[in-house]
DNA sequence: TCTGGGGTCCTCAATCCC
DNA sequence: TCTGGGGATTGAGGACCC
């Protein structure tokens, strides 16, 4: 089991038979982990180490293939279209990534990015699997809407109370059912993914809209001073980040979890974008005094979003825009 | 002792400007 | 001067993912 050691800890991951031994899986409680499985080997999470071995893999991955679209630590997209031989590609990224990191990894090779998620659960842990759109409509009729990524508990909820509890049942409604309920957008989205239909193209660079640093407490907080305090350490953390990256935001966000669960967010845009502490800090901590918690806190973050491109090129802007700019200084 | 940390995207409402 | 429709931007909340 991988988890952290805190009260509040959740299960990182846990290995195969961790999970079919005692139900466990990522983000339960490491607490309810323990107790199902006291002697199981506990390790502590290092993320250093899994973003550098991260690394190693999606630079295999980009070397032998010109369109990666990288998702997370350990997930990436592939455009294998109009490859001779897919399978054999992807057989001998599986070899390389052997051979240089030691890891394994499963494959799913399908028609579109949808599929080749879906497909690749089933090569779980350490397989090949080739799935087609026809193929997958068959296998998954029965299965609940919640296989399809996008589906999370909360649409799966809604969804049995309509009276739809498989992909077949989604598939077979009446759009204009699903319109109502879910409204335009999510209504068409839910059929098309009930059919594995996906034609979103694979993002080979992806630009971060984001950053933040949050902390959750071992017991929950009510000092404001205290809150103050790591306000200031975790903008000091965020911005050391920022800078890292060479990232600029205009948008400054806090978030508060209250002891109930409730989480609120409070944000201010100002008018030059920034990753220094000296300017984010004094605008978080407006905002945690303009919000002021009403109950003990259980979590509390900073964020800076709104990133502004630094215009490459100074001497391409407008002389208009260089006059505003004198006048607002 | 029940629920982390870091993200993305969507919806809806308010507001401003044209 | 009044009215109205749209688009852009901002802010809050929520669902979901790794």
């Amino acid at each position: 089991m991988v988890c952290g050691s805190g009260p509040r800890a959740v299960v990182t991951t846990a290995s195969y038979e961790a999970r079919e031994l005692a139900g466990i899986h990522s983000a339960m409680p490491a607490a309810i982990a323990r107790r199902r499985l006291p002697d199981a080997v506990y390790l502590r999470p290092d993320f250093d180490e899994y973003r550098r071995v991260s690394r190693e893999v999606m630079v295999i991955l980009r070397r032998n293939a010109e369109t990666v679209e990288v998702v997370g630590l350990d997930e990436a997209y592939i455009e294998l279209t109009g490859l001779f031989s897919p399978k054999a590609t992807m057989r001998r990224i599986v070899a390389e990534i052997r051979e240089e990191t030691g890891l394994t990894c499963s494959i799913g090779i399908s028609e579109n990015r949808l599929l080749a998620k879906i497909t690749s659960e089933l090569a779980k842990p350490a397989g090949l699997v080739v799935l087609s759109q026809e193929q997958a409509l068959e296998r998954f009729a029965a299965d609940s809407p919640g296989l399809i990524p996008g589906i999370g508990p909360k649409t799966v909820a809604k969804l049995q109370q309509m009276g739809i509890r498989t992909l077949a049942a989604l598939r077979a409604q009446n759009p204009e059912r699903l319109r109502e309920a879910f409204g335009p957008r999510q209504g068409r989205w839910l059929l098309s993914r009930a059919r594995f239909e996906d034609d979103t193209p694979l993002t080979v660079v992806r630009e971060a809209k984001s950053q933040s640093a949050e902390t959750t407490y071992d017991t929950d907080v009510r000092d404001h001073e205290e809150l103050a305090a790591s306000l200031v350490f975790l903008t000091e953390e965020l911005c050391r980040r920022l800078r890292s990256r060479e990232l600029e935001g205009r948008t400054i966000g806090i978030k508060v979890r209250l002891d109930d669960w409730t989480t609120v967010t409070r944000a201010h845009t100002i008018d030059r974008p920034t990753n220094d502490p000296a300017v984010v800090g004094p605008v978080a901590l407006d905002l945690l005094r303009a919000y002021s918690p009403p109950r003990p806190v259980r979590l509390l973050g900073v964020r800076v979003a709104s990133f502004e491109r630094e215009p490459l090129d100074s001497q391409d802007a407008d002389p208009q825009d260089q006059l505003q700019l004198a006048l607002a200084d």
